[in-house]
RNA sequence: GAGGGCGUAGCUCAGUUGGUUAGAUCGCCAGGUUGUGGCCCUGGAGGCCGCGGGUUCAACUCCCGUCGCUCUCCCCA
């Protein structure tokens, strides 16, 4: 037989036990804070039809998006029973992709669902999604992404709450250095208005300053005259995106300047409100800026837009989110107010590991019953089910080869105890208990055994 | 889509101007310990040197191609 040499498609990833554990340690907590804030879990399907997911997330999103071949249209014969094949739709060949993102699937479900679906809807989804992109240092082509929206409510509580349960998980996540960058897209649109560039223009602006950490603030200069914005236009932003400093300054500055802009003025006065809910709800000041360089890539966001880094390691954003007003529009016709966030769990998840704040367990196994003997083998049996009786994590070892491969996979599993029920044991009617971390072992009674373990 | 780096034992890596039998650490297996892991000691197994071709008396080493992995740009979590 012809051996098949193992691997995955790259930028996919297989998560052994040990992995796993920590990815459930970290989503664990994510749920806990998500639910503690009155959000409610959904699914939704890998798979959506590429009606619903085209047209969202800008034309390099649909340059990303994993589509689907449709069966039966002919294409796979081509190069065996036919040379050539034409197609005059797309469409003929693939209606399906994988999902993008969370926050379409969700605006879908919304207008899907909306007479039984009860306003303020809050919920949370955890799920993987696809991109078809080149993977490097924290970027995959599969992985997952913690979504909580609230979708029903105008109100810039509804954000300050998001920004809240950005904070509270990072926060109890064990992250010591992080800022929530806050902007709002209405002010980008002030700035871009007060420029005097077209306002359809206005994602390429966004797109330019939105890389300064990265360029640089000549960078992103150099890019906005790639993209063909004037001299002129330039000298009137690039000022404006300066301005730093106390977030009370910032806002005070900036709305001056963008006073004749209507737009502008809401998104100054929407930061305003929120900046104070975010007072109130005490989110400590040092974990939050208001950075106008953020702009964000996807084309759905219409409000306040926030994103969450680290300074080390350098990994991009391990949050992203913000209010779309009017995705679900798009589906129903009615728009319906929105605002949310996505948590990058692997970008979490690798930091985490970076900078050393996982909890290292191996196994949630907390004790490892040994067979001594054949004889012994049923008195085994019968103490391993009273110890998972009593709620306890416990495995036997089937093979009983001696008692030092069953110690050494116990230290190698990392399981902290070992029970030893040998006939020394058998003949006081007691069990041996061994801690492996101590390296202390002492004979006992069955119940005193289950006290020290609990 | 464009560019850089790397492919040698299960892992991480060394390998001299091309030279005869390709090494180390960890891990694995056995023993030192006939009721006991982690430390120590002894021994052992394990390699189409990514794949294909070329140059050469001789290639892990040089050249060409190819595949795979990885990083950067674009874009993003």
């Amino acid at each position: 037989m012809e051996i098949i040499k193992p691997s995955i498609p790259k930028g996919t990833r297989d998560f052994l036990p040990e992995q796993m554990l920590r990815r459930q340690y970290v989503i664990n907590i994510i749920k806990t804070v998500f639910e503690k804030y009155g959000y409610q879990p959904l699914e939704t399907p890998s798979i959506e039809k590429l009606d619903v997911l085209s047209g969202k997330y800008g034309e390099e999103g649909d340059q990303l998006m994993f589509k689907i071949l449709k069966r039966g249209t002919g294409l796979e014969k081509v190069g065996r029973e036919i040379k050539e094949f034409s197609i005059t739709k797309f469409r003929d060949i693939a209606d399906l992709g994988l999902r993008y993102d969370l926050t379409v699937p969700l605006s879908r479900v919304i207008a899907m669902y909306r007479n039984e679906i009860t306003l303020p809807f809050k919920r949370y989804q955890i799920q993987p999604v696809w991109r078809a992109d080149r993977p490097q240092k924290g970027r995959y082509r599969e992985f997952f992404q913690c979504d909580a929206d609230n979708v029903g409510s105008a109100s810039m509580m509804a954000d300050a709450e998001t920004i809240a349960i950005i904070n509270e998980i990072l926060t109890v996540l064990g992250f010591k250095q992080f800022k929530i960058k806050i902007n709002n897209r209405k002010i980008l649109s002030g700035i871009v208005e007060y420029s005097g560039v077209e306002t359809n223009r206005g994602m390429d602006v966004c797109i330019a300053i939105d890389k300064v950490d990265k360029i640089g603030i000549d960078g992103v200069k150099k890019e906005l005259l790639q993209r063909e914005i004037s001299d002129n236009a330039i000298a009137k932003i690039l000022p404006i995106l300066e301005i730093s400093g106390k977030i009370e300054n910032i806002l005070s500055d900036v709305s001056s300047l963008l006073k004749s802009s209507e737009v502008g003025s809401e998104g100054i006065n929407e930061i305003r409100e929120l900046i104070s809910y975010m007072k109130s709800m005490d989110i400590p000041t040092n974990n939050y800026v208001v950075d106008l360089y953020l702009a964000r890539g996807l084309t759905y966001y219409t409000g306040p837009i926030f994103e969450s880094v680290v300074e080390e390691p350098k990994i991009g954003s391990l949050t992203g989110g913000g209010r779309y007003d009017e995705l679900i529009g798009m589906f129903s016709g009615e728009n319906i107010p929105a605002t949310g966030t996505t948590l990058g769990i692997e970008r979490i998840i690798d930091v985490m590991t970076e900078l050393k704040m996982m909890p290292e367990a191996k196994t949630s196994t907390k004790v490892l019953v040994t067979i001594f003997n054949d004889e012994t083998k049923d008195a085994s049996l019968k103490l391993i089910q009273k110890i998972r009786k009593a709620g306890i994590n416990s495995e036997i070892y089937f093979d009983s080869n001696g008692l030092k491969k069953q110690f050494k996979y116990a230290d190698k599993m990392g399981i902290p105890y070992v029970v030893i029920m040998g006939p020394d044991e058998a003949e006081k009617n007691e069990v041996s208990l061994k801690d492996l971390r101590k390296g202390e072992q002492a004979q006992m009674t069955v119940e005193k055994m289950l006290e020290v373990l609990k």
